[in-house]
RNA sequence: UCCUCAGUAGCUCAGCUGGUUAGAGCACUUGACUGUUAAUCAGGGGGUCACUGGUUCGAGCCCAGUCUGGGGAGCCA
């Protein structure tokens, strides 16, 4: 029996197995929060129903101690699961009384350090079930679609795109390389599939220290023959739409969990912005406004909002601080006004360290250079005039890569396209359509001084059978955190591995 | 690699212009409370102030270097 299950089990004598993940008390009765892993209820266990002897061990439960319980189940508005069970008989595998994770804010080092205990909390498990929904969702979409998964190496001998980004490990005597990317070899298996996806991890050596890096992360990477760029688009489009529809049909009591406004993420079932490079260019530069505003003046709207909002909070602080000081005050309210104001200064840092970036971005939209790629912060400045996800198309070709068909219309362009989430998140997508003429390639793979002989057999591609073709690459990691619209990447995957973090 | 902020109790933090014996809350522990949602009340134990060196009568506080971490740039999904 499990937790999931109890909706279908309401009035009757069910039990269960699990964790302790919080405990209530008072005399004769406690009040202990069960996890089991598909979710959590809360069990009322009274002195007078379990016995004095067993109550006594239920007094001394702490957190994460491992218990069964059996009891009627209730009906209870006010619990997360909607039911709560009136436990009749208690059973104690382990009891534990120094839990290291406790009911209050933990800093991001210490819970990292924890990692393998962090994931019992609620908010870390609502985040794993999503990921899971979206996975799933990942490849239903596919499989519905025709597309057969079909995966890359993870070793590889070529450095694709240049040997500083990538692990080095010994193949053999031979220097191997993690892989960066299963393109190339995605590209192979789409001439002998016709549709296919990869989906594995995949590994850069970036010493990025940012909420949207990590060193080993999962990348989704369809190839598809015969499309162009605009089909592409289309492709991903819907691919998209499809995966946050599933999250929120499938996945909204996590989504709640995590207090993410499902409103704003509905948004994105509208069709997606499609910008050309140029198009982007002149909206980062304030040359063209967006629903009658520009860039400059969404931005100085921005820093004024987040002013006055800074305002407002060290007022709060302030009051409650005099409140706190107040004589004859109870000691559960002083408590209240201290965690209220922690929460209110961590808020203060978010709001200054916006007031810092915000001046940032106004200079360097105003100083964008065209034919430059965009960073992140024109990333940024970009996407805060869209509720929906941004399509960028027919970039500059000398900052893309080198497998990118060019417009055949404007040389200048080659056929690439970035896809960037609203709200902050950035480039969750990257793709394209990949240039089909040997000879163009060829000189491509000499322009970036790459070893042409690593390439021979990508090139046999173009000799034998060359169509159009296009694909993308999907930053698993980075579309999670736009969903559950958290602020770092390192908890949307079980055990992070990023710069200067390898255990646990 | 560069810029920037930080490191004080198991955890989250305060510590004024350098001045006596280092502070709070949580957690833990002892006792009281039958419906709690980080939230009752009273008592108790708990410290190499990241490390190394320097300035000073005196350093948690000032200076230099090192280490570790946060955020960002570059690079990228």
């Amino acid at each position: 029996m499990q937790i999931k299950d109890l909706a279908i089990n309401e009035g009757k004598i069910v039990t269960l197995q699990g964790w302790v993940s919080n405990k209530r008390e008072g005399k004769g009765i406690a009040f202990v929060i069960l996890r089991d892993g598909s979710g959590f209820c809360q069990c009322i266990v009274a002195a007078e129903n379990i016995g004095e002897e067993n109550f006594e061990q239920v007094k001394k439960l702490g957190l994460e101690s491992a218990i069964s319980v059996t009891g009627k189940v209730v009906r209870d508005e006010k619990q997360i699961g909607g039911y709560e069970i009136h436990v009749s008989e208690l059973f104690v595998y382990q009891s534990v009384s120094d839990y290291p994770i406790q009911k209050k804010e933990h800093g991001v080092e210490f819970l990292m350090d924890h990692r393998h205990l962090w994931l019992r909390s609620q908010r870390q498990w609502a985040i794993m079930k999503i990921r899971n929904t979206i996975i799933f969702a990942i490849h239903n979409f596919f499989q519905k679609e025709g597309f057969v998964q079909a995966d890359a190496p993870l070793f590889t001998a070529n450095a694709c795109e240049g040997t500083t980004n990538l692990f080095e490990t010994d193949f053999y005597g031979q220097p191997a390389y993690l892989s960066q990317s299963g393109q190339l070899y995605g590209e192979a298996m789409a001439m002998a599939l016709g549709k296919i996806y990869t989906f594995g991890p995949t590994f850069r050596a970036e010493k990025s220290k940012t909420r949207r890096h990590l060193s080993e992360f999962w990348m989704i990477e369809p190839e598809m023959a015969f499309y162009d760029l605009f089909q592409n688009m289309d492709l991903i489009e819907q691919f998209l739409q499809y995966v946050v529809k599933e999250v929120i049909d499938k996945s909204s009591e996590e989504l709640s969990i995590l207090g993410r406004d499902v409103e704003v993420l509905k948004k994105s079932s509208s069709p997606f912005v499609r910008l050309t490079y140029t198009e982007a260019v002149d909206i980062i530069q304030a040359k063209k406004a967006v629903n009658g505003r520009t860039t400059i003046e969404t931005l100085e709207q921005d820093l004024n909002n987040a002013e006055t909002q800074l305002r407002r909070v060290m007022e709060e602080i302030i009051d409650r601080e005099n409140k706190v000081a107040t004589p004859g005050m109870k000691k559960g309210e002083v408590n209240f006004n201290l965690a209220k104001i922690a929460q209110l200064k961590n808020e203060a840092k978010d709001l200054e360290e916006e007031l810092r970036n915000i001046p940032n971005w106004l200079n360097s939209a105003k100083n964008f250079q065209y034919g430059s790629d965009f960073g992140g912060s024109d990333e940024t400045v970009l996407t805060r005039l869209f509720d929906v996800p941004v399509m960028v198309y027919d970039w500059p070709h000398e900052v893309k890569a080198f497998y990118l068909k060019r417009n055949p219309e404007d040389e200048r362009f080659a056929r690439g396209v970035d896809v960037l989430a609203p709200e902050g998140y950035g480039e969750i997508v990257g793709g394209g359509e990949r240039e089909t003429d040997e000879q163009k390639l060829r000189s491509k793979i000499i322009e970036h001084e790459l070893p042409m002989h690593e390439f021979e057999w990508y090139l046999d591609l173009r000799r034998f059978g060359s169509v159009p073709h296009s694909g993308f690459g999907l930053g698993l990691e980075r579309l999670v955190a736009w969903v559950c619209k958290l602020n770092h990447v390192r908890e949307t995957i079980p055990f992070p591995r990023m710069y200067g973090r390898i255990a646990p």
